[in-house]
DNA sequence: CGTGGGTTTGACTATACTCAACTACGGTGG
DNA sequence: CCACCGTAGTTGAGTATAGTCAAACCCACG
C-alpha cells in the first residue's frame, strides 16, 4: 500500500542491505535518515529494561520507514531476513527545503505507519489468543510478498517475532496454531510455511465463538 | 505534544464545539477536514460489527486528529466531554497546494498521532491488568490537561471508556483500581478523581513483580 | 551425520472474563 | 432543599484462558 507514487526527488539517496538480524537503527540513535524497503522485512520493535521485547510492526517491499519529527529514534529497527533497501537522507523538519513534494510523500508514509499501529492495537484488543493469531494471518494474507498466490503464506519471521508482534508467549502461540489446524483453518506445512484453508470467514457471534465450527 | 508551530497559513478553517457523545466524524464518511482541539477530550475509535469497541487513541487541547491520505474515514472521533476545537478544512492530498509549511504540519500531526499509538501497543502488550493500568495512570500524569498539578488526575472518560481502550472489561479494570488503592499507590477520591500516590516509581523485576512491595 | 536452537507439547498455576447482585453517584423533579 | 430514580461503578463467585516451568521433538545448519 506504501510507496505510490513517491519519488522524492531531490533527496539524496543509496541503496544498503543488512543481513538476518541486523540492526538498521537503534533506540536513542539520532535519527537522519528514512527507509524504503525493496526486498526483505524488518521489524520495529521497542526493547524493553525486563528484557522482554514488543514488535511495533513488520515492514514490506514497498513500505517506508524511519520518518519521524523526534530526532532520535524512539523504537529500533532490524531486519528480520536480508534486507535490501533505499536509504534517503532527509528528516521532516528538513523536508520543506525539498519542496511540498517530499513533504506530501514523508507524511504520506507515516499515515500508511500510523494505519498499521492503529490495525495493530484492533488485533491485539481481540481478547484471545486465537482471534489473534487469526487477525495475523490475515494481515499476512493480505500482504503480496508473503502471501504467495492462492492462500499459501511464506513466512518471513519467526515464531518469537509473531509472539512478541501479538503479545502472547511462544507457547501460547504454538498452541494456538495447533487448535487452528485441528479446526482446519490452516495447514502448518512447516513453521513458516502455512497454508489457510478457510474460504470464506467463518461467522462470528457476539461472544467471539464460530457458528460454524467445523 | 501536538501543534508546536503549526498554524496551517491559507488553510481555511472555523471553530466548532461538540457536546458529550457527539459524533465528530463517523466511520465510511468522506474525509475532508481535520481538527485540532482547544479545551475538551476526543476519542478515536472502531466500532466491530459484534458491537464492541476499541478505542485507539484518547486525544486532549492541542492536539490534532483526522489527517489521512485514505478518502474516507476507517476510524470514528466522537467527544468525551464537550470539546471546542478548530476545523481545518483540508486533505493532506491538496496539502501541496498550501506550500510546504502546511504539508509539513500534518506530516507533524501525523508523527504524533503515531507515536500516541504506538505507545499504545506498547500499553497494550503488558500482559497483566495491574500493568496496563499503571501504563495508563503514566499516561494520564504526563498529560497536562489531565495531571492538574501534584498527582492529581481529572479523567475526563468513563470506566468504560479506559476499559475500551485498554482491552480489559470494566468489572476488571474496577478491580485493578481498587487493587491499586489497597496497595497505596493511587487514592480513588470518585470515578474520575484520583490522586497519584508513589512519588518514585517502584522497582520491577524481570518477572514484574515489584521487588519493594508496600 | 551430529549438533543446537527453534518449536511443540505437557502439567500446573495465575489471571481475566462472565454472569449476577449490590452500591453510589448525579441529575431531575417535587 | 430534599427525595427519587436511573445509570455508572463496584464487588462476589465460578469458569475459561493464557502464562510459567519443564521436557521432548524436529528441522536446519555445520
Amino acid at each position: 500500500m506504501a510507496a505510490q507514487g513517491r519519488d522524492f526527488e531531490g533527496v539524496n539517496r543509496w541503496r544498503i542491505s543488512a543481513p538476518k538480524d541486523r540492526v538498521i537503527y537503534d533506540e536513542g540513535e539520532p535519527a537522519s535518515a528514512f527507509y524504503q524497503i525493496e526486498t526483505g522485512c524488518v521489524r520495529l520493535q521497542v526493547n524493553r529494561e525486563d528484557g522482554r521485547r514488543q514488535i511495533l510492526a513488520f515492514l514490506l517491499p514497498g513500505d517506508i520507514f524511519g520518518v519521524q519529527c523526534d530526532p532520535t529514534r524512539r523504537v529500533a529497527a532490524e531486519a528480520v531476513v536480508r534486507t535490501d533497501m533505499t536509504c534517503f537522507h532527509a528528516s521532516l523538519s528538513q523536508a520543506g527545503a525539498f519542496g511540498s513534494g517530499a513533504a506530501v510523500g514523508m507524511a504520506s508514509a507515516l499515515c500508511d505507519l500510523a494505519s498499521g499501529f492503529a490495525t495493530h492495537v484492533m488485533g491485539l484488543c481481540h481478547a484471545s489468543a486465537e482471534s489473534r493469531v487469526r487477525w495475523f494471518l490475515g494481515w499476512a494474507a493480505a500482504q503480496g510478498s508473503i502471501s504467495t498466490g492462492d492462500d499459501r503464506l511464506e513466512l518471513p519471521m519467526s515464531r518469537r517475532d509473531i509472539a512478541d508482534f501479538l503479545g502472547l508467549t511462544p507457547e501460547t502461540l504454538s498452541r494456538t496454531f495447533s487448535r487452528l489446524e485441528a479446526l482446519g483453518e490452516v495447514e502448518v506445512q512447516s513453521a513458516r510455511r502455512l497454508v489457510l484453508r478457510s474460504k470464506r470467514r467463518p461467522v462470528k457471534r457476539r461472544d467471539g465463538r464460530r457458528l460454524d465450527a467445523a
